[in-house]
RNA sequence: CCAGUCGGCCGGACGGCCGCGAUCCUUCGGGAUCGAGGAAAGUCCGGGCUCCACGGAGACACGGUGCCGGAUAACGUCCGGCGGGGGCGACCCCAGGGACAGUGCCACAGAAAGCAAACCGCCGGCCCUCCGGGGCAGGCAAGGGUGAAAGGGUGCGGUAAGAGCGCACCGCGCGACCGGCAACGGGAGCGGCACGGAAAACCCCACCGGGAGCAAAACCGAAUAGGGGCGAGCGCGGCGGGAAACCGCCGCAGGGCCGUCUCCGGCCUUCGCCCGGGUUGGUUGCUCGAGGCGGUCGGCAACGACCGUCCCAGAGGAAUGGCCGUCACGUCGCGCUCACGCGCGGCCCUACAGAACCCGGCUUACAGGCCGACUGGCAAA
């Protein structure tokens, strides 16, 4: 129960697989700290209209303790950007997952948290070099 | 003071801003309280709890444990003791039922590896001799040599040479009796000495053990397919069952769906209510417990009894955090000081590590620091 006129500072999370599932079908971008997965929500039951975000850690990034520390890092960077006054660059209806990467652990928080807002707003810009480049000048589609 | 042994404990503190989870309160703005570890870890043992299996008892198989006594819900854990080894010592380390119940093994070397035997060798007798020695039957095991181990050791006597053949001491075996709950210790006396090792090769003996695990398990339950019951309904033909009502199967027609139309193909076959099934999801299990702390008493101790007091994480893509100050601590440099130390600046601004049903252990990881007991030196008294 959150007041919308005061503005939710509390990042949507996502909590099913199979929000995940959905989001690794959709589109993907990656940095060298993070992978940056994104799908628009299909129209469910729920009344959420904001963006939400989750978040995978595997194995891979460390122990449990390390694997902790990089979830809340990303947590609170996320917090941070559902509160900034400027708004946040996550569209509505829309379902974002971080993968992480064991760089989290150590990079700067400031750099973490313009790296993951960059990497939100680049995600829906259209991408011109995709990785079929035309053989002949596209004729222009969009 | 130096060197060392053992045991126990802490493992940053305070504050600011912004946050997270649970519970409670709320005037719905918010507020209050609590919120990771000694290992939460590895999942190696032991329990509680849940489901499954199971009539009792025994036997067999498999697995585990293995000196004795005690503690405990239980243990492979803990405490106390026993045996062997190491250390000047505090103390530490290692092994711990059985090798006359049986089968097998003991590499290499060596003549011989488990029952006694004899390669070189020693001894006297007989025979031969080219006088160097050789041969035959016999008596030996001291010496040499091999080995992890060769069937007691040393010395004296003894002898042809030798031999526990005799004797002394040591070792070894049996052992009355004594101490101890026991493991075990002591040991009069007896025995001329046999009974080698390994049970981590198999094995034998004693004791213990059903299986799976909170993703256990219970409850609530949308939609869909298929199932059951009741009531009403049910075009045509054929076959089967039935006394009939009716039921089942096949074909045709109609309708619907696969897929927007045609062809073709496939699937389904009325309606209502209820039961049942239990997938996504939700709730419970979920934290008051062999519980923490303090005290008294019993016990060498592990631990136990009693009294008082406290409530101390309960998440579920998983809360306990992010940023920043100040101060400790550590370390480095510089300066002052005989020295203890003090001041300034820099660095690290902390190790191992994050609850997931709950307890008791074990094991492993761990920066830095603190406390206690004890031992051996040196100095002082």
């Amino acid at each position: 129960m959150n007041d919308p006129a005061r503005g939710s500072t509390k990042p949507e999370r996502l909590r099913r697989r199979a929000d995940y599932v959905a989001a690794a079908k959709g589109r993907r971008l990656t940095t060298p700290v993070f992978t940056l997965q994104g799908v628009e929500r299909r129209a469910d039951g729920t009344e959420q209209s904001g963006p939400r975000f989750g978040l995978t850690v595997s194995r891979k990034v460390g122990t449990a303790t390390e694997r902790n520390r990089v979830k809340r890092r990303l947590r609170e960077v996320l917090r941070r950007m559902a509160g900034d006054p400027e708004g946040s660059p996550g569209r509505s209806r829309f379902d974002y997952v971080v993968v992480a990467r064991r760089d989290v652990l150590s990079a700067p928080f400031d750099r973490l948290a313009v790296a993951l807002a960059d990497a939100v707003r680049s995600l829906h810009e259209p991408r011109r070099d995709r990785r079929r480049p035309p053989p002949h000048p596209p004729a222009a589609t969009d």
